[in-house]
DNA sequence: TCCAAATACTTTGACGTCCAAGTATTTGTT
DNA sequence: AACAAATACTTGGACGTCAAAGTATTTGGA
């Protein structure tokens, strides 16, 4: 089934033929597509062995970066950028597994807390591990070509609003 | 809800602080992942009127693109480079909206060939002009930037196999 | 002080993806 | 000719994502 020529190529000469626009945009979305679904393939395949995705992964380890290993729910969503239903979602798989509890806020009772527990600590260094031996799925990326898609996306994130570069940080 | 930082630079720090590895596969997976996220969204936002999703307007792109308008769904699947079930499950819903038709390979009976409607026909060249308005939702990235994420990538879906570069054509 | 609006999370429902298993048909080998 | 293996598609199940609606609590202004 692999094919002998690139299919995104073949799609822009069909594109052009068909007198159709935005063709090196399509490309770029197209790529950029094709390679968020070769790395999630890989890192939930390093990952499942752990019982992890990489959603799971992502907020044991935002968890792992705090003081307490604890954080607002609210908050995990809005640094991994997700929806709000998602992390409840992804949080109930955790705090099945036992690798994260949840907890009240001391002070708003309107907010609950994601605490990692000793088990979701073990676990998620393992998983650190595991994602570097495999290098994220980007193994096939040169050091060059990492950070091209990194400068060239930072663009596209601020472009959508991701964060607003602080103007005393403007490079 | 918009950060005053770049999460990822925020995560790379993060990981450094913990000791972690392979921190520029870690961002490179990560930007990858965002920007997909972002352009998925755009895109399927500009399709939604016309009762499309991406993954269905590849399907009529790409049988629009054939001299009869028909493809054995096998096809699509390794074009598209989607699982069969998806490929089953999306041109459901395009036969159901009376986009695409199945019908009988003339000569193999197990295969099933999807054939474009003139419905189908007209509704892809909207969605091709919808798509091309947002340009794919890669606008804020520049014509380098797309140039460099399409070559970054293609490294990337070389080493995953997704083709076989000809001796001939080996650049 | 009171109450509408905002905030935080959960629930439900519509889709989308993949895997694994099941059915039908064709191929390739003895 | 016979039949195991391969191929093509569909089905069912597990998960993931998001949007919209629902519940609880806090905030901020009149």
């Amino acid at each position: 089934m692999t094919l002998d020529f690139d299919p995104i190529d073949e799609a822009a000469a069909n594109w052009r033929g068909a007198g159709w626009a935005a063709i090196d945009a399509m490309t770029a979305a197209t790529s950029i597509t094709r390679a968020h679904q070769i790395l999630s393939g890989r890192i939930d395949t390093a990952l499942a062995p752990l019982g992890l995705n990489f959603s799971r992964f992502e907020v044991l380890a935002l968890l792992s970066f705090t003081k307490e290993g604890e954080l607002p729910l609210g908050k995990v969503g809005d640094r991994l950028q997700v929806h709000p239903a998602s992390v409840t979602n992804t949080v109930n798989r955790l705090e099945a597994d036992g690798l994260v509890a949840r907890k009240p806020h001391p002070t708003d009772r309107r907010t609950t807390l994601a605490v990692l527990t000793r088990a979701g600590r073990r676990r998620v260094e393992q998983a650190a591990v595991a994602l570097a031996e495999i290098e994220f799925g980007v193994a096939g990326l040169t050091g060059d070509g990492r950070r091209s898609v990194d400068a060239a996306i930072l663009e596209l994130r601020v472009a959508a609003g991701d964060f607003v570069v602080p103007p005393s940080q403007r490079r």
